[in-house]
DNA sequence: GTTTAATTTAAACGAGTGTTTTAATTGAAA
DNA sequence: TTTCAATTAAAACACTCGTTTAAATTAAAC
């Protein structure tokens, strides 16, 4: 029973921090055991050993982001909503800056590591990740798209579920990009923004995009 | 030199129209020559002796498409500025829709196959395939950031250049993942959208979102 | 009809994948 | 110190992958 706890956890970390850079940067399907195993510096088969398979530990990786991204953006949430009058949509979003902000110190990068393998889990993975998210997580979810809709009263639920993942692709896509994005403003622009000054500027984008009154048709 | 013209064009096509169903669908990397050869009815082979390699394969489907599409785009953004009146950006936006649609006609389901693989293709390959679309069809892009500029003059060049990539992720985020979230639509909401009402739903958010007025900081 | 180049075919190659197995090592409990 | 389960390690397994090779087939040119 009692056996080496502190290697142990030390080798699952090992293989949990080198993992979620690598699948970050080049996705999920494109990164070989191989890989991760020779970066965290251990054997090939204590990922097998420790979490079971590569899917397991795709989740393992993104539920460690999740737990601690999770219940802060709710906590932001309804904090926004003790307040009597009615939060707007640019309030909204900018309430998960902090616990996105958070990220970076939990881990070095921590915030633009979570954004893009969020986005790699929702187009890779035929839809397991996609489904693991949405059971393990749901009522994060369902606080956060009851709060947009109530600051958006006009659009019907339909429309606001499709609103609401245009809006996922466009932070994902950016956050996946962000790198190459920066270069080139930097060079055409001379422009020099970090995840924050990103994230600040997408912001304004999104809530225009999901709040715009739907136009009758002609 | 003379030879077999009309079954060497026939088995080029088998295996590009099989490809590009397989790719839209499944991904690049995810879809293997063996699948796509099976599909087609071709010899395994037959993609290297036709096309050298997997990755000019990729190249080749694409550019099916974009030699249509792009032309065909330019020629409406232009149209469209003839006219003495400005457009505004939900009609240079749409502007697209026509060349889009059109792609049905060249192929069946045409419209959903060249949005996914443009999101497949700007997400996945790490950047060769941006390389390959910005200098085979970097005029055409050009000609509509500079259509889209014209009709947001309030937005600097620095911020525009943000927001067209926010636009840019939130088409290929929604197309890459259209498939799966009509699934959940129609379950959850018993909508039923076909490509053009995605892309109906998806402009005014684009629209609105490129042209928001930039907030003076606090 | 013969020649000749284009195309198709079947088979193998070499490298890479996730996973499993079996043995060695570790270190706290007895 | 011995015991024994937890962990690490090295090797092999059973695939799949894109690509190449070499022979067979096809069909147009002469």
């Amino acid at each position: 029973m009692g056996h080496g706890m502190a290697s142990r956890t030390d080798t699952k970390t090992r293989i949990l921090d080198a993992a979620e850079k690598l699948f970050a940067e080049r996705g999920f399907s494109e990164t070989s055991l191989r890989l991760i195993t020779s970066k965290a510096e251990v054997n090939l088969a204590s990922v097998n050993y420790h979490f079971g398979s590569k899917k397991e530990l795709i989740r393992a990786v993104l539920a460690r982001y999740l737990d601690v991204f999770m219940p802060s953006a709710a906590a932001e949430i309804q904090r926004l909503f003790k307040n009597p009058e009615l939060a707007n949509l640019n309030e909204i979003f900018s309430s998960l800056i902090k616990p996105l902000l958070e990220l970076n110190q939990v881990r070095h990068g921590g915030t633009t590591i979570f954004l893009q393998l969020l986005g790699r889990g929702y187009i890779e993975s035929q839809g397991h990740l996609r489904w693991f998210i949405t059971t393990h997580y749901g009522q994060y979810l369902e606080a956060f798209v009851r709060a947009v809709s109530a600051s958006a009263p006009h659009i019907p639920p339909a429309e606001m579920f499709w609103r609401l993942h245009f809006t996922l692709g466009t932070i994902v896509f950016t956050m996946a990009s962000a790198d190459a994005l920066n270069e080139i403003a930097a060079a055409d622009y001379g422009e020099h923004n970090d995840t924050e000054a990103i994230i600040r500027k997408v912001i304004p984008y999104m809530a225009a995009g999901v709040s715009v009154p739907i136009l009758a048709k002609e």
